[in-house]
DNA sequence: TCAATTTTTTAACGGCCGTTCAAATCAGCC
DNA sequence: GGCTGATTTGAACGGCCGTTAAAAAATTGA
């Protein structure tokens, strides 16, 4: 057994390439995900994307709908990087805020990989859509809590903190509709600007 | 020939009949669509909400895509209502914009018309998409004359009105994904609170 | 170079769902 | 009450698309 690897187990090449190669699956159907929506994206669609016939995709993953479930654990991974990033990197709420906004316009723009998240969550199976679900839920909570203390510390005023995080979110989440990578405002300005406006609206206005 | 009408011609009592039936079949798809999106529901689950066979609908719509189109229309309608309203109404920049942000929540809580029109309009037909999205550009652009109106009259502080708008209709949009009428935040609060943090963004802070 | 195995293809099935059409039932109207 | 048109139904078709299985092609590793 060369390299002691167990007998009949792929080397490591091979698994590297098998990983990359799942990688640019995703890639592409996630692209595809965010153009058309996932129903009316068909295997034939992704596969095209990649010069190959649907029935490879089966090499890789047993259904459509685990393609469609990995882009959002990739989705969610990114979203819990920006948060622990966020804790270490900023003191109060609003720097926290205004970066997980920024952050969370990147992914959506740079990358394309949060507009799954958004839009094809109901596409999920009632087990990996619960999954998926109570990780947003985790990351709502994340920036409920961080409103409520800029509210306690005196940064922002009283606002409801529920409403005003789903109205951050639907401003993000809406991007992955109308944005083109291509087109003419850039993906970094916008999550200055999305951060400006969307925290400036909570902050106090200067005392007189 | 009774009452002066054509021969053959329907009585205006079954003229409204017809009329009202199909009100209904539109407020069942309106529902359903918004429930699980157009995609996922079939005609079979129109009907059952209405208690019928899917074949009665074709009755009243030619095909499934007529029927969703028809929701687009009854949404823009209410939108260039409001347009008009907000316009005889109001005077300054900061409160049209509020009036709208207003009425348009109501809209996506109160009647759910405006969910299709959201999330709906790439499953049109591309001459009826057309249609659809210039309307719907129509009324991003009178959104963004106000805040550029805004902005020059020194109410609000210079920003991106085409990113404002964006953030505005997102977080409105977003609506239909997560309110449940039935649920514990009352509509017109919320079209009040997402006023105050959407118009209270753009405003310039009070000169110290 | 050659066997082993990984990857892709070819062919085809099967179910769902929008749609059609003729037949049956219901409602309006004199 | 009975004729006429409006409405609903039942049965069935047909295409699209996800999925399966087995054969072919390509790649790996010695």
């Amino acid at each position: 057994m060369a390299h002691g690897r167990a007998p009949n187990a792929p080397s490591p090449r091979v698994r590297e390439k098998r990983r990359r190669r799942r990688a640019e699956i995703l890639h592409a159907a996630l692209r595809a995900f965010r153009e058309t929506g996932y129903h009316t994206t068909t295997l034939d669609d992704i596969a095209e994307r990649l010069g190959v016939r649907k029935t490879a995709l089966y090499h890789y993953f047993p259904d459509k709908e685990s393609i469609l479930y990995e882009c959002h654990r990739e989705s969610l991974g990114e979203i819990a990087r920006m948060i622990e990033e966020a804790e270490a990197c900023y003191e109060c709420a609003s720097d926290k805020l205004a970066y997980l906004i920024r952050e969370h316009v990147r992914v959506m723009t740079e990358t394309l990989e949060g507009s799954p998240l958004a839009f094809e969550v109901p596409a999920l199976s009632p087990e990996r859509r619960a999954e998926i679900v109570a990780a947003r839920d985790g990351y709502e909570r994340v920036l409920r809590d961080l409103v409520l203390q800029g509210t306690r510390d005196g940064e922002f005023r009283p606002v409801d903190p529920k409403v005003a995080v789903f109205a951050i979110l639907g401003a993000i989440n809406w991007i992955a509709r109308w944005y083109q990578p291509e087109g003419a405002i850039d993906a970094l300005e916008l999550g200055s600007k999305f951060a400006d406006y969307l925290v400036g609206g909570l902050k106090c206005e200067q005392p007189s």
